[in-house]
DNA sequence: ACCCCCATGTAAACGGTTACATGATTTC
DNA sequence: GAAATCATGTAACCGTTTACATGGGGGT
């Protein structure tokens, strides 16, 4: 049996900020967890008409900010169902990583490719700490924030995945370098060094 | 435009491997990059016999394996295909970590939820570690493997982010208990302390 | 006799992205 | 006046998982 994750994604979201459009809920999910979430609004409008038929969330009064806005609010039941869920063991892990296989079959490519593919893999890294840092700044400017914590453990934890992608591409480029220069057992010793 | 990977996978495994059947794939797949990427036999079948329509794959002779085991080897073809997808830019990551994402809402959930949540990721990523260093020693035992760099490059890299997790874990339990002893202040005084 | 592993396959359902369509409002 | 952004939605398509069906071979 699986389990849809968007909708709780938006019950979430409508449980921290009180009243939010599809298209703010959009957003709110790339500030705060694009690093490991992401939703489109092929899922998201359709979701939050089920959500509503359910009576988890309901419409909010549309104020002045577009208008077609339509805000939805979390429900009492909507709460209820947010709760039980996270109290849930968490069951899926995505598991994907087309970058790494394709440095895994490298040997059966163009000459350079490994190399290519890993400095690649270090640039998208490197290029995802930026916004990383600034929302981070964006964060720390706000301690009155009754979410901060939940905020900081999840920059913390893209920082960290970024940082051991760096510092893994770092490695496995040394790791490249002894294998060419040396063969097998430079690479072994290489390995052997810092395991 | 989106891209079939299955397909890049089955050949990557057959360019390594000489002849396979498509269940020693899956095993080979579970062994070998397990810890980045997944493949179900409903995805597996099919695909071969797409495969070996297009001629990038054909059916070897069956062996003494059992009797309806159909192996598989990569044509010239196959490989060029193999090659050519290598040589071109990786896309899509998946960005999906369902724990992650309920830890950063368990502010609603019951109390304790969050320190769960984080023990819970903690384990998971020791169990991971385990059969990663496994793998690691079955890969040293045989030195002459042509796979060997590739191998100890995705070995390297499950073994780092299993570490960076548990690092992570770790730290995000001392930011839980900054912020339950002295609330926002000890909370961003601790996280100053190592950012 | 029973169970587990090997082995292949299909069909349904589902989760998710992409492309398309539409139009208002704001900014340069 | 043009471009960007706000805003909602649908339909098609695709990739993936799950469940189901089937049966041989080997071990206890």
């Amino acid at each position: 049996m699986r389990e849809p994750t968007t909708r709780y994604v938006l019950l979430g979201m409508l449980a921290m900020h009180e009243a939010m459009t599809g298209y703010e809920i959009r957003a709110a999910i790339e500030l705060s967890v694009r690093n490991f979430w992401q939703e489109s609004f092929g899922q998201i409008y359709p979701e939050l008409r089920r959500l509503a038929d359910e009576r988890l969330i309901r419409a909010a009064p549309r104020d002045g900010r577009g208008r077609d806005a339509q805000p939805w609010r979390i429900t009492p039941a909507g709460r209820g169902a947010l709760r039980e869920w996270l109290g849930r063991p968490p069951q899926r892990q995505a598991r994907r990583d087309e970058t790494l296989l394709k440095i895994f079959f490298s040997r059966h490519a163009e000459p350079g490719t490994t190399r290519a593919l890993i400095a690649s893999a270090r640039e998208a890294a490197v290029a995802q700490l930026e916004p990383i840092e600034a929302g981070a700044r964006m964060v720390l400017s706000d301690p009155d924030d009754p979410d901060l914590l939940s905020s900081l453990l999840v920059i913390d934890r893209g920082r960290a995945a970024a940082r051991a992608q760096i510092a893994w591409c770092e490695r496995a480029l040394e790791l490249c370098d002894a294998w060419e220069q040396g063969g097998a057992e430079a690479l072994l010793a290489r390995w052997r060094k810092t395991p």
